[in-house]
Order: C-alpha cells, then structure tokens, then sequence
DNA sequence: ATTTATAGTGCAAACGTTTGCAATTTTCGG
DNA sequence: CCGAAAATTGCAAACGTTTGCACTATAAAT
C-alpha cells in the first residue's frame, strides 16, 4: 500500500536492462564501464530520483564517509572556531562530521568513543575533557587501525598523532610580559593539573618567575575549572588581605575578564594598580575596556592541522603502526592595554 | 594474513553455539530471550569486545539513529549555542548529530541537503542561508517522511514544522525603545530582504517610526550582509554627510560593535550624541564600553524546542502530512547603556 | 498419558551496495 | 572471415544486522 519511493540502483537496473553491477560501476566512474552507458545510467538515475545509500555502500566496504569529532563543547570560542574549520575542510573532500561534545565529562567522553567506534567512523579527531588522564577507551581505534588525532587537550605516552599548541612558552612569554611591564607579584590562575593545558602554563609560569629570580609562592597559584562562578569566588580570596598582588595570569579569557570586572568593582584600576593577561584570544578581550592582554592560539592554523592530518592518515593504504607524533601550533602574544605599563629592566637572565 | 578483528554477533553465535537471531534479540533485550541467555550473551559480547555496526543495523532498519544539522556557520554566537543544545539533548536520546555548514551558500547548501539525505539521516534541522527563497532542494526529506524542522532563518508557504524568534516584535521593541530615548533619526542597517529575518525586523521598525508619526526615510536604511567591513562601509556612507541620525538599529551585533567603535573614532560620543543598538545579545554586546542595547532570542530555548520538535516527530510511528505549523520564541529587550538617555514623552499610540 | 498452551530458540530472507571473476560482445590485424 | 585481444557487461557472494515464521522444548491442563 504504503508507496515504497526510495529508488536503488536495482530499480534503475530494471528500468535500463542492465545488471545492477553495470549501474553501480556507471554511476562510480569505473573505467570499465562504456562512456555511453554511463551517460545513460546517470540520466535515469537523475530522473527517477535515485540517492545511494550511504549505510548501504558502508557495510559492503566498511567505510562510512563519516569523520567523528569529540570535543568538550562546540560552543566555545576556541573549539568552535577549530570546529568550524575543520568541518569545512572535510566537507570539501566529501566527508561527513559527527561532531559530540563531552561536557567535560570524563563518563560522556567514553560513552561517545563507543558510539562514534559503532558507527564506524572512517576517522576520530579528540580533544579530551579536563580530567581525562586515562584514554583506553580509545583503544579500539589504535587495535583497528582506525586514524585517530589529538588536539590541544591531548595525551601523554598514548601512540598517537597530536597536535597541539605551544603552552609552556604561552605561559613562559605572558609571564616574562608582565614581569616586564614591572610586576613583582604575579597570580597565577590555572584550571585542574589533569590536563597538559595547565600542566604546561603553570611550567612556563615557574620557569619565568625563575628566570627573573622572583620567588615562587604556591599560595599565589590557584587551581579550578575556569568558569565565571569559580573566578569570582577566587578573586574574593585573593582580595580578601593585601598586599594584593600586582599582576595576573588568567589560563583562560572568561578568568580575566571576570577578573577586570571584579577589580572594577573594587576600585582597583587596571592596568596602574593591577595588570591582567588572559590566554586564548577569545574576540572579548580585544572588546573590553581596557582590553586585555591575551595569547593568539591559531585556532583556525590547528583546525586546519587537524584536518590535513586526518586526511593524510586516511589515505594510507597500508595500515602504519601509530607513534607518538605531535606538531606544535605557534602562539602570540598579544599585548593590550591590560597590561600596559613602562617596560621595566628585569633582573635575571636577559631576554 | 591480517587478523580481522572485528568481532560480530555471528562470532559471539559461534562460540556460544547460539544462533544469530537468539544473540541478536539478546543484546537487544528482547523479551522472549530468557534470562539467562541474555546474561550469558552479554557476557561474551563483552568479553570478546564486540560493538554493534550501526550500518548494518541501519541497513537493515532503514535507520541511522543520526539526525543532520545545517546551520550556516556553527562558530557564530546565535547557531552555535543552539548546536550545542540540540546536540546535547539529542545526544541523551541515543541520537547522533551530524553537522554542517553551509557558509550562507545557497549551492552549499543544496549539496548538504543531498549528502544528508544519502546519509539516510533520520530527521533534519535547518537553519537556512541568508539568500535561500527556494527550499525545494528538502522536497526530498517531506516526500520520504523525514522528520524536517526549521529554525530561526525559515521558510515561508512550505509545509513543514519552523521554530522562529518573534523578529518582528524585535524590530518593534528596538525601534519604540530608541524614540522613548529620544531619537527622532533612526538608521536600520538590515541584512538582504532574501531572509525571513530582516523582513520581519525591518517591518517593526517601520512600525515603530509610524506609531510615533516619524517619517520612514528609504535613505535611512541599508541592506546588506552584516559583515564588520560591511558595517565599516556603511558608516562612511552615514557620516560623509550631515545630519548624523541620532540613532541606529543594526540588525545583528557584529554591526552595532562596528559602529560604536567607528562613533568612538570620530568622537561622536555613544549614547549621547547617537544612541546605538544591536540584535541577539552576543556575550560582546555586555562587554563593551558602553554597553550595547541589545535583543535577547534566547538560543538555549530555541535549540530545546527545536531538539524536543524533532524528537516528538520521530516517534510518531504513523507518518503525517505535516503543515506549515511555526512555534514563535518570545524575545527581550535588554537595554544597556549605548540607549542611555531620559525617557521621552513621545507622540502618537500610548505604549 | 495426551493434548494444549507457552516460552524459548533457530532458519533464512532481506536491507542496498560493491567487486572478483566469468561471460559476452566488440574490435581489429592478418 | 577467423581468431585473439580488448572492451564491456553480468553473476553471485558478501558486508552485519533484524525479524516473520516455524520449530522445539517445557509446563500446564485434562
């Protein structure tokens, strides 16, 4: 009863008196295949309004045409726009994005390697949650030679391509920043320990503080999720007794900007009293007066890393054993007015 | 050679000397498996690392659990946050996401609506280009049934589900606001008519001058693609010539940014010498130095709506013939600084 | 014990493609 | 006009599931 409209290459087969290897080799350009019957071949599917079927054509070659995309949230500046460049490379080589964000949530991010390994993409692209340190779950992919690439937030030791950008020198050039800019007391505030984002930052951190022989105070450093609510309960903590520091370092824009707007509130002005560095670049610190001193990631550079190393793995023939393989994004500093300030001749090692 | 090691529910048959149809029905509860044989199938599916092949499953259903998504660009403030709703809500329904861009190409977006389809994706969201007046290029989804939503750039006269902001009381309430503060010469600066969007909005703004018998100028509108160079175009045209308007209601917040930094640089002071707003309440608008008045449309709202319509289409086992049928998003002014300025009596319809 | 209902399991076809190989047709040199 | 090579086309199996129907045990009723 119900019309059955769908039309398969074996209707078109019907229609044209020819067997449905001659349609489906026509419509696929094989070589075999004369020039006239593919035209023929095309024409009807045209007109009868065939589409292939994707899942079909997937069993048959174990290829789905379907790259799966994990990331904590697409809403965010910097995943966003690597997202978004990402999807608009592969698109044009004729490769579908699922793309699922994990919240952050170390459980989600598992639950979606398993449905991203049953749908049997072609490719994996991750950037893990905060509090992934464990990737197993990823395994699946290495044991069946199923391309997988890292990006910003990435493993250590685990055999495979990672792309990320440089956090140690970010940290290092921000914090050597505002030490130049004449800060003697520089906060840091970096997100949890498990992901090599921070881990890296607070490294690049220390090591300026060190280079300009300023002592370390671990009280001056701080560690939460970098979200509004966490930034405002620490900047009570910071402001709560002087001597208030002279500097901070945000591991995130969101941190600094809350930051500014918290000083604003108690009159601190901002870059005289207290200068602030964000990290990311996202388009609101450039926005926000003052504005404020971020750190350019190249967000739309690694999407397209990303991409070029997804496409590379997957046209290897052959499969190749993965090894640990990462590619350094460059970052920028880029000073505004949060942070201006004369440039003050430092102590300790030259620049 | 090559140890396949894909395992599969004939291999889990196998080694339990069950038949497929018995491990099949086992994984998937079905209730006249007993108890045990669902335990023991369980078990070894597990131990032999056995994951389900969505595409054979879907095959043979004629399902992908995969809904597609086309939205012209996921990095954009509006689109992204309702992406990350719907993928979120979705995702909690066993439902993956495919995502594209169109990047505002009609013929991108054709091909999408294609692909889409051969990917045989269960049901569809669109939010269209700026210059699609032709939708025939979904025929395809309504002819097969496919679930088809539409979301803030739609259709007009096709019949399917839409999920629209309340642009026209947007256009309104900006333009009202502007006059009770006093502006008497209000620029609109609209995205190209092809758009539900700017159509609705432009109308409430020449509402908004007619309720107030304030003459509606054709000069004192301009339409294009709301780019920042675009915008920065515009605002030579506006302040190559006396009278300055002494307001301006631009129809996404990319533009009003634009202008108020271009106001700042030829020392027009905002809100005193200009009044400036702006549409969708990007998280820059608050930033700013003034603050920008702006239009909230509530995107998370929006994107539940929109993942609630598609998953209530889905399971209507029964295939209807949809109707036109448009859920409206209310809409909320925010007034901020950039409209500062006393409260005016104006002429005209009481508020 | 015999019949009847019930619960559990198995058989085999089907979903729409692709592809190795076999079969057929065409082309063409001699 | 013959035969062989080259160019086309067709056959049938395979990809991994699901599911209608048939079948076999087991339990319950007589």
């Amino acid at each position: 009863m119900s019309k059955r409209t769908e039309k398969t290459i074996v209707d078109i087969a019907e229609e044209l008196n020819l067997s449905v290897s001659t349609v489906s080799r026509a419509l696929n350009d094989h070589p075999n295949i004369s020039a006239k019957t593919k035209e023929k071949v095309k024409k009807m599917a045209r007109k009868m309004g065939y589409r292939p079927n994707t899942m079909a054509a997937g069993l048959r070659n174990n290829k789905s045409k379907t790259i799966g995309l994990v990331v904590p949230r697409i809403s965010m500046f910097f995943p966003a726009t690597i997202s978004t460049v990402i999807q608009n490379k592969l698109q044009e080589h004729g490769y579908n994005l699922l793309i699922c964000q994990s919240n952050d949530s170390y459980e989600q991010e598992i639950a979606l390697a398993d449905t991203l390994y049953s749908a049997r993409v072609d490719a994996l692209a991750v950037s893990t949650t905060l509090y992934t340190t464990d990737f197993s779950h990823f395994d699946v992919f290495i044991e069946n030679n199923i391309p997988l690439v890292f990006f910003d937030r990435v493993p250590k030791d685990y055999n495979v391509k990672v792309i990320k950008g440089d956090d140690y020198l970010g940290g290092l050039t921000v914090t050597k920043h505002l030490i130049e800019r004449g800060c003697k007391d520089i906060v840091h505030i970096s997100g949890p320990l498990t992901c090599n984002l921070y881990i890296e930052r607070v490294a690049g951190y220390k090591s300026a503080l060190q280079q300009h022989k300023i002592p370390f105070k671990k009280s001056r450093i701080f560690y939460h999720e970098l979200t509004r609510e966490n930034a405002l309960q620490t900047c009570e903590k910071i402001f709560a007794q002087q001597p208030y520091p002279d500097g901070i370092f945000a591991a995130n824009d969101t941190t600094a900007i809350t930051i500014l707007e918290y000083c604003r509130k108690i009159k601190l002005r901002v870059p005289e009293d207290i200068k602030i560095a964000g990290y990311s670049n996202d388009p609101r610190t450039e926005i926000i007066t003052p504005s404020i001193t971020s750190v350019d990631q190249y967000p739309a550079l690694m999407g397209e890393k990303v991409a070029a190393a997804l496409l590379e793995l997957l046209q290897q023939s052959k499969p190749v054993q993965q090894k640990y393989n990462e590619e350094i994004i460059p970052i920028k500093l880029i000073a505004r007015a949060s942070t201006e300030g004369p440039v003050v001749k430092v102590r300790g090692k030259k620049k």
